[in-house]
DNA sequence: CGTTCCGCTTACGCGAACGTCAGGCATCCT
DNA sequence: AGGATGCCTGACGTTCGCGTAAGCGGAACG
């Protein structure tokens, strides 16, 4: 079933523009789960699409911890009720956290782009008195 | 002028929910600056507006080394015009790396919400399954 | 006068997220 | 047979952002 869709871990780190060590420094997290051929590892699409959510958790500032949490609500066919109501609330929690991250960056950026015109005006001005490029 | 605006380190603490441990830090660092009167620091009122855009910063994940640089954007009237320009063009590229931030937050977001939504489903026909509550 | 608060400095500690050797199998090429 | 590779497992090192004593100096209190 899986066969020809599984990737070495070098082909992950160029896919992924990872290291090897991220990879199985995230294994022994247990945020993936190669599969063990021996000692080699083989990564299966499950991996790939988890390594994603991974990294994309990590650019909003997630921990890893965080993330392993997430990551179960994408693996819910694992889990049993009691789990899934946690890791939905859980879900909810982190989708009000990020709403709240979002509003708060959308002022942030407001703001910046008020300095920057400011720079803006500055600079001209200046380009005005001293001399001209 | 800053007589009665000046603040303890205590102050500070209660004002902005921090230990004097990180506003040391942050001084040591450089992204604070209260004014030495032998070994007390008074801070002003600079120091306050820094020390929020700083919070901030780290809210969006930011590292303080990257907060201290755009940090001078905020103190222009310091700088020099060679300054300014490279502490402009630095701006331009964090609003990009944070509007980009923001437009990645919302497809998680919505990702988020869509899971969420599928969870709802799931918990509704199991309750429906299992026992009621 | 001793004690009790601040506040200060120096310095070691810590968890997170890897980097970086060191050394060991296995395989593939010549 | 003998490298050259590729992957592996420890295990120690590193940076960031502070926490946490340990010990000193002044001031304010009873």
């Amino acid at each position: 079933m899986t066969k020809e869709e599984l990737m070495t871990i070098r082909e992950m780190c160029d896919a992924f523009q990872v290291t090897p060590r991220t990879l199985r420094f995230y294994e022994a997290k247990e945020l993936l789960f190669p599969i063990r051929e021996g000692q080699k590892r083989w990564f299966t699409r499950r991996d790939r699409a988890r390594l994603k959510l991974i990294l994309r958790g990590k650019r909003f500032g997630f921990s890893l911890e965080d993330i392993r949490q997430l990551l179960d609500l994408y693996d819910i066919g694992d889990q049993q009720a009691t789990q899934l109501r946690r890791t939905y609330e859980l879900a909810q929690k982190r989708l009000a956290e990020m709403i709240a991250q979002r509003d708060e960056l959308n002022v942030a950026i407001a703001e910046l782009q008020e300095q920057i015109a400011w720079g803006e005006q500055m600079l001209a001005s200046m380009g005005r008195k001293s001399a001209a490029e």
